[in-house]
DNA sequence: AGCACGCCGACT
DNA sequence: GTCGGCGTGCTC
C-alpha cells in the first residue's frame, strides 16, 4: 500500500464537516503522506481534514480541487486511523465527528508561535546599578535558564526597561523561543516509595505486562487506602523506562490537582494535564508535544484518549466504575471501553483501577479476558470501617427531619472526642421538590420535564437537567397563593441546616459540586477539612470520590435506599459502589471507622451485602440476575433517542421505527418502545426513546445502521444511537 | 456546518 | 412588482 501521494494524484480526505463521507482532492505541490493533516477547499470555505487514503475517483474529475496546504504537524498514524474507525463503527458515530474528537486543539495549522525570552549574555554593563545587579543575580541564580520579560522583571523587582537596558549592552541576551515547549522529562527512578509485600507483587505484575510490549488489560482491585495509586505508578515508571508514553484517566477534574502532586513527588516533574479547564494555548501545546513525544505522561479526562500519541504504552483508567466515563452528549462512548480498544490497536497495556469495579469489568476478569490483581490490605494499620444499618422504621423522626436519633448520638460522641463525622446525601440543593401547599403544584423547569430544585445558597431554583435557573417566586406560579410554597424532601443544604440546629457547637462544612466557583476553591476547602478545620462534613457524591480525611471516623449515609428503587438495571450496582466508596472515607488513619446506613429496607440483598462486606457474594448474585435477564454484560443493548421540538413528530418517527424492525429481527434483536425518554423534554425538545435488546455476540451495529437508515428525519428532528446505555427506561 | 437556491406571503 | 421567511440540497 502506497502511503505517499505525488502532486495531482487523487486522495480521499476526511474533513471535520458533517458530510459523512470521504471527499476526493488532488495531492498538493510537493505531494503528501497518508495521514497528513491538511486544509482543503469546500465550497467557499477552507476546512481542516486528514488524508485518509487513495482517492476513489467516483466524482466528476473537473470538479476536484487540490489540497490547499499540508499542516506542519506529524501525520496521523495508521493506528490512530484504525482506532477512530473502529470506535466510530462501535458507537455508530460518523467519522467526521470522530475526527473532531481527535483534533480538539485550536490553531494546529498555525506556524509555531514564538515568544521573546531573556538569558544571561556576555560581559559586564558599563555602569552597575542596584537594579541591574539584581537582574544579573536572578539570571546567575537560575544557572542559564531563560525567562520572559515580565517574569524576569518581577523576580528581580525591577521594571522592564532595566532589562532592556542590559539587552542593549549585550549583557542580557534576547532570543525567540517556541511557545509550544516540551514537558520536562520525568524520572522513573526519582521518588520511588517502599511498597508493602502485596503492593510490590502487584507492581511487579503490572511491570511485567508493560515489558511484554503488547496489549493486555489488568483489573486492579484494591480497597480505599490499599495503595492502588502507588502500584499503578510503578507501571507508569516502567512505561517511561521503555521510552513509551503513558496516559492516566481520572473521572473528575477535581482529582487532578492531588494526583499531579503525587506524580511530581514520584517522577520529579509535572505531567501534561488535559481536561476542559485547560486553556487553548496549553491544549495546542499538549496536542503537539504528545505527537512529537515531548509529553511522556498525560493526566486527564476521557477525551485525552484521542490525542495523537507517538508511542502509547500504557493507559490507566482510575476509578474505572465511575459513571462519568460514559460520555452522555455528542459522541456517546464509554472511555473505559475505548481505552481497551485504543490499547489493543496500539499494543499497550490497560490498568483498570477501582475499589468497586463495574460488573462488566468484574465479569471480564472472571472470564479470563482481563488479568486480575487484588490488593487486599489497607495501608498501614487502618482497617475497613464497621458497617451498621439504622432501621428507619424503628426510629422516631418528624417528617421534615432526616438525621435519626441513633445517628445524632453517634455524631455527638465522635465530635466530643475531637474526631470528624461525615453525613452523606446524594442530592444537591436545599430540597428536591418545591410544592404549593394551596394547590399541590410542583415547580418544574419551563424547558424540561424535570422539577426545579431550590438552592438557598444561590437563592434560586435550578434545573439539574439543563442548568436553567430562576429566582425563587413569592407566590405559586400556578394558583397565585402567596407564602404557600414549601420545600419537600432533603438536599445537602437543608441537611446542613438540620445539623446546625442539632449540633450548634460543632463546626460544619458543606461540600457540594455547585458551591465552588473553581476547582481551586474546592481543593482549598478539602485541604482545610482534612487539616481538621471542621467537625462535621456534609457532602454529596463529591466526597465519595477519593479524598482523604485522616480525622474522619464516622460516616452516616442519610438515605441508603436512594437508587434501590426504580427500574434502573444498574441501581443495585451503583448503590453498592457508592456505599462502599463513602464508607471507605471512614477511619483511614489509625482509628477504626464506623459507617451507619439509614435504610427502610435493611433486609434488601444489596444493603445486606454492603453490611456484611461480601463483595464477591454481591457480584456473583448480581451477575446471576443479569445473566438470567439476558441484559448487559450478558446481552447487548442500545438506546435510541429521537428528539424534536414537536412531541408528535418524535413519536411518529419512534412508531415508524418500531414497526420497521425487519433489520433487527434478522439478527434476533428485539425493540421496545417508543416511550417518553426518562426526561421527556430537555431544552424545549421532546424526547422519545426506544430500546433494542440482543444476545451477546450479535453483530448489533450493522443491524442498527440498516434499521435507522430507513427513516428520513424531518429538518428539526434528531436521532441518537447510544450503544451500551447507562440507564434504560 | 454553512451557504445558495427556490418557492410562497406581506410590504413599498 | 420585490423583500424575505426558512425548507431542500450541495459542497470533492
Amino acid at each position: 500500500m502506497s502511503d505517499f501521494f505525488h502532486e495531482g494524484e487523487l486522495v480521499a480526505v476526511l474533513t471535520t464537516q458533517p458530510l459523512d463521507r470521504l471527499l476526493d482532492y488532488r495531492a498538493p505541490e510537493g505531494g503528501c503522506f497518508a495521514g497528513a493533516f491538511v486544509e482543503v477547499p469546500l465550497g467557499p470555505r477552507r476546512v481542516p481534514g486528514v488524508v485518509w487514503g487513495p482517492g476513489k475517483g467516483d466524482f466528476d474529475p473537473s470538479k476536484i480541487r487540490p489540497v490547499t496546504r499540508v499542516l506542519d504537524v506529524p501525520p496521523m498514524r495508521e493506528e490512530m486511523q484504525t482506532f477512530l474507525t473502529r470506535a466510530g463503527e462501535y458507537t455508530l458515530t460518523p467519522m467526521t465527528q470522530m475526527l473532531r474528537l481527535a483534533t480538539r486543539a485550536p490553531g494546529l495549522g498555525d506556524p509555531p508561535s514564538m515568544r521573546r525570552i531573556y538569558r544571561l549574555g556576555q560581559g559586564e554593563p558599563d555602569r552597575m546599578t542596584d537594579a541591574r545587579a539584581r537582574v544579573l543575580e536572578v539570571l546567575r541564580d537560575y544557572g542559564g535558564l531563560a525567562f520572559t520579560l515580565g517574569e524576569l522583571a518581577e523576580m528581580a523587582g525591577v521594571s522592564a526597561s532595566v532589562v532592556k537596558g542590559l539587552v542593549k549592552q549585550g549583557v542580557v541576551a534576547e532570543e525567540d523561543s517556541p511557545r509550544d515547549l516540551p514537558f520536562p522529562p520525568l524520572d522513573p527512578d526519582y521518588g520511588g516509595k517502599d511498597l508493602t509485600g502485596a503492593q510490590a507483587a502487584g507492581a511487579a505484575q503490572l511491570r511485567a505486562g508493560v515489558q511484554s510490549g503488547g496489549y493486555g488489560t489488568t483489573l486492579l482491585r484494591g480497597v480505599t487506602g490499599s495503595g492502588k495509586t502507588e502500584v499503578y505508578l510503578e507501571a507508569v515508571a516502567e512505561c517511561l523506562r521503555q521510552g513509551r508514553q503513558a496516559l492516566v484517566l481520572l473521572p473528575e477534574i477535581a482529582l487532578t490537582q492531588e494526583f499531579v502532586a503525587r506524580v511530581e513527588a514520584r517522577f520529579g516533574a509535572r505531567p501534561a494535564e488535559w481536561h476542559s479547564g485547560v486553556t487553548m494555548t496549553e491544549r495546542r501545546r499538549i496536542w503537539k508535544m504528545v505527537a512529537q513525544g515531548g509529553a511522556e505522561l498525560v493526566v486527564g479526562a476521557r477525551s485525552a484518549l484521542f490525542l495523537p500519541y507517538r508511542d502509547l504504552g500504557l493507559i490507566v483508567v482510575d476509578e474505572e466504575h465511575d459513571t462519568s466515563y460514559k460520555q452522555e452528549e455528542g459522541v456517546l462512548y464509554n472511555a473505559r471501553d475505548m481505552a481497551v480498544l485504543r490499547a489493543s490497536v496500539c499494543g499497550a497495556q490497560v490498568v483498570l483501577a477501582s475499589a468497586t469495579p463495574s460488573l462488566e469489568s468484574w465479569v471480564n476478569a472472571e472470564a479470563g479476558k482481563y488479568h486480575k490483581l487484588v490488593l487486599e490490605d489497607r495501608f498501614g494499620d487502618s482497617v475497613l470501617p464497621e458497617m451498621r444499618a439504622i432501621d428507619m422504621r424503628a426510629e422516631t423522626l418528624p417528617g421534615d427531619r432526616w438525621i435519626s436519633p441513633t445517628l445524632q448520638q453517634a455524631v455527638r460522641a465522635r465530635v466530643a472526642q475531637g474526631e470528624q463525622a461525615l453525613l452523606f446525601i446524594n442530592r444537591r440543593g436545599y430540597a428536591p421538590v418545591t410544592l404549593c401547599r394551596a394547590c399541590g403544584h410542583q415547580i418544574a423547569c419551563d424547558h424540561c420535564d424535570a422539577r426545579m430544585v431550590e438552592h438557598r445558597f444561590l437563592k434560586r431554583l435550578v434545573c439539574h437537567q439543563c442548568g436553567e435557573t430562576k429566582p425563587m417566586p413569592e407566590a405559586c406560579p400556578s394558583c397565585g397563593a402567596e407564602g404557600r410554597l414549601a420545600p419537600v424532601g432533603p438536599g445537602v443544604e437543608r441537611l446542613t441546616e438540620e445539623a446546625q440546629a442539632l449540633f450548634p457547637e460543632a463546626r460544619i462544612a458543606t461540600l457540594s459540586s455547585d458551591m465552588f466557583g473553581s476547582a481551586r476553591a474546592l481543593k482549598d476547602q478539602i485541604a482545610a477539612i482534612a487539616g481538621g478545620e471542621a467537625d462535621i462534613i456534609i457532602g454529596t457524591q463529591l466526597v465519595a470520590k477519593g479524598h482523604n480525611f485522616p480525622l474522619l471516623t464516622l460516616v452516616g449515609v442519610i438515605d441508603a435506599d436512594l437508587g434501590l428503587q426504580g427500574s434502573d438495571l444498574r441501581a443495585a450496582e451503583r448503590t453498592f459502589q457508592l456505599m462502599r466508596q463513602v464508607a471507605g472515607r471512614a477511619g483511614r488513619a489509625e482509628k477504626r471507622g464506623v459507617a451507619m446506613l439509614q435504610t427502610f429496607q435493611p433486609e434488601h440483598p444489596v444493603i445486606r451485602a454492603i453490611l456484611a462486606g461480601e463483595e464477591e457474594a454481591f457480584w456473583q448474585a448480581e451477575a446471576a440476575e443479569r445473566s438470567q435477564a439476558g441484559v448487559p454484560p450478558f446481552g447487548r443493548m442500545a438506546g435510541i433517542v429521537i428528539s424534536s421540538p414537536d412531541a408528535q413528530v418524535a413519536f411518529d418517527i419512534g412508531n415508524h421505527l418500531a414497526r420497521a424492525d425487519g433489520p433487527l429481527r434478522q439478527v434476533g434483536a428485539q425493540v421496545f418502545g417508543p416511550a417518553p425518554a426518562p426526561i421527556a423534554r430537555i431544552r424545549g425538545r421532546h424526547r422519545v426513546r426506544l430500546l433494542v435488546k440482543a444476545d451477546k455476540g450479535v453483530a448489533l451495529q450493522g443491524a442498527l445502521r440498516a434499521w435507522v437508515a430507513q427513516v428520513r428525519l424531518p429538518a428539526q428532528a434528531r436521532l441518537a444511537v447510544d450503544i451500551d446505555p447507562q440507564s434504560f427506561f
